[in-house]
RNA sequence: GGACGGUUACCCAAGUGGACAACGGGGACUGACUGUAAAUCAGUUGGCAGAGGCCUUCGGAGGUUCGAAUCCUUCACCGUCCA
């Protein structure tokens, strides 16, 4: 029997509330998954991460693969085990750095070689090769070994969007392991004929569940917004869909808007790592001078640890000063923020008062610059 | 009292007659970041002027020169050495 099962709890518009089942527990939708692309969410210990109240982590097959290998998660018990996180994991399927490496991968109809960015060494990726590192690594949702392309070349999107479903065709063959589910991937760019033909191509496949590639990538939000909607009109309900790579608060909702139900991003992590804390009320970077002397916390409406023990002041000195604490305090600071912010929207979604919240809270992030 | 060496923008420090508002570093300030080659990257840092324009700078004063941070005189201060 399939560990993994997804009802749906409640729907409000296009908005769902949902759970899905893994191996390592539920997850409550909608749900923001933070990144550890190296089998570490940056800064932060697995019992922070926790605490904060993250549900799943992601972690990317191309960088285990490289280092320290699949092989050797695998020989140390698995990555739930080597990181000691006992919650659902996520990992990437190199995908997506088909897209960032541009300068250092050679895509071909079988996979794609990369040049490895830590010794220079070649790579190899190929649908069948991410499945067996994905399996390696043991995760509890893997995902299709996909080609993410600048979403705005027509030809070039259409191309990357046929490899990706003959890929996707060939990652449901090699899998193997019935404790992990396979998420296929919708690609085609900005184009409505691209993404509504490649909806139903992956809708048609047995996937356990449905990604969203391809976006935040650089093409306009109304492009974004537009094109989660017609994908979501398309794939089933009767799965859980995934926007990948998604965001800002401000997309979060856009996206539970339109239907989606899982997101990660590496932004909230990045940011806090450059200095910037996200709020519902805009962005705040702790670089300033302004913040010297202000004894607030970083948002006086947060519940998190940082917010609740620290003050501007302090955080604005630690940034300045160029101590990690910065980095962990603003981590958990962001991260809180979007699972908060996922958890208000379930909580509103399942009172019926979805789009009422969704309205209110943009128009807060709207209007930042009154508030900070 | 004498002999050298030094004094450059917030700090350190290059520059020794025109291409210098003055290299570089630090610091400071500002911005960017969306399935992480990102604890990264970019810009600003004499004043004014929202477009390449003007004005005031290189310890002080005076001088040489078409022209000086750069040469000369002198004063001040700092350092080392000799009395």
């Amino acid at each position: 029997m399939t560990p993994f099962n997804w009802t749906l709890d409640g729907t409000d518009g296009n908005a769902r509330a949902g759970t899905f089942t893994t191996p390592h527990g539920a997850l409550s939708t909608p749900v923001f998954a933070p990144v550890g692309t190296q089998a570490t969410v940056k800064s932060l210990t697995p019992a922070q991460v926790e605490e904060l109240g993250a549900q799943m982590v992601l972690a990317n097959t191309y960088h285990l693969f490289l280092r320290p290998g699949d092989e050797l998660v695998a020989e140390m018990g698995g990555l739930h085990r080597f990181m000691h996180w006992n919650k659902p994991i996520l990992t990437d399927s190199g995908g997506f750095q088909v897209f960032s490496l541009t300068q250092t991968r050679r895509i071909d109809e079988d996979g794609v070689t990369f040049k490895s960015h830590i010794d220079g060494s070649q790579k190899r990726l190929s649908p069948e090769i991410s499945m067996r590192i994905q399996e390696n690594l043991g995760a509890d949702i893997v995902m299709a070994f996909d080609e993410c392309a600048v979403p705005t070349d027509y030809d070039y999107s259409r191309l990357a969007m046929r490899r990706t479903h003959a890929w996707a065709r060939r990652c449901l063959d090699a899998k193997r392991r019935e404790d992990q589910a396979l998420f296929g991937i919708v690609q085609g760019g900005i184009f409505s004929d691209l993404r509504t033909e490649s909806a139903h191509q992956i809708s048609a496949m047995d996937f356990q569940g449905h990604a969203i590639g391809g976006l935040s990538v650089g093409e306009s939000k109304t492009d974004m917004y537009r094109t989660i909607a017609e994908v979501n009109s398309i794939l089933p309900g009767d799965k859980p869909r995934y926007l990948m790579g998604v965001g800002t608060p401000e997309d979060l909702i856009e996206s539970v808007r339109r239907g989606v139900d899982i997101f990660d991003c590496v932004l909230p992590t990045r940011l806090a790592r450059h200095n910037s804390a996200m709020t519902m009320h805009g962005r705040l970077n702790l670089m300033n001078a302004s913040f010297s002397r202000d004894e607030r916390p970083v948002d006086p409406e947060c519940g998190c640890y940082t917010c609740q023990h620290f003050s501007r002041a302090y955080l604005r000195h630690l940034v300045n000063a160029k101590e990690m604490l910065a980095a962990s305090l603003l981590s958990i600071h962001n991260l809180h923020t979007l699972v908060q912010l996922t958890r208000d929207m379930r909580a509103a979604i399942l009172d019926g008062s979805f789009e009422q919240f969704a309205q209110e809270k943009l128009a807060q992030l709207r209007n930042k610059e009154t508030e900070k």
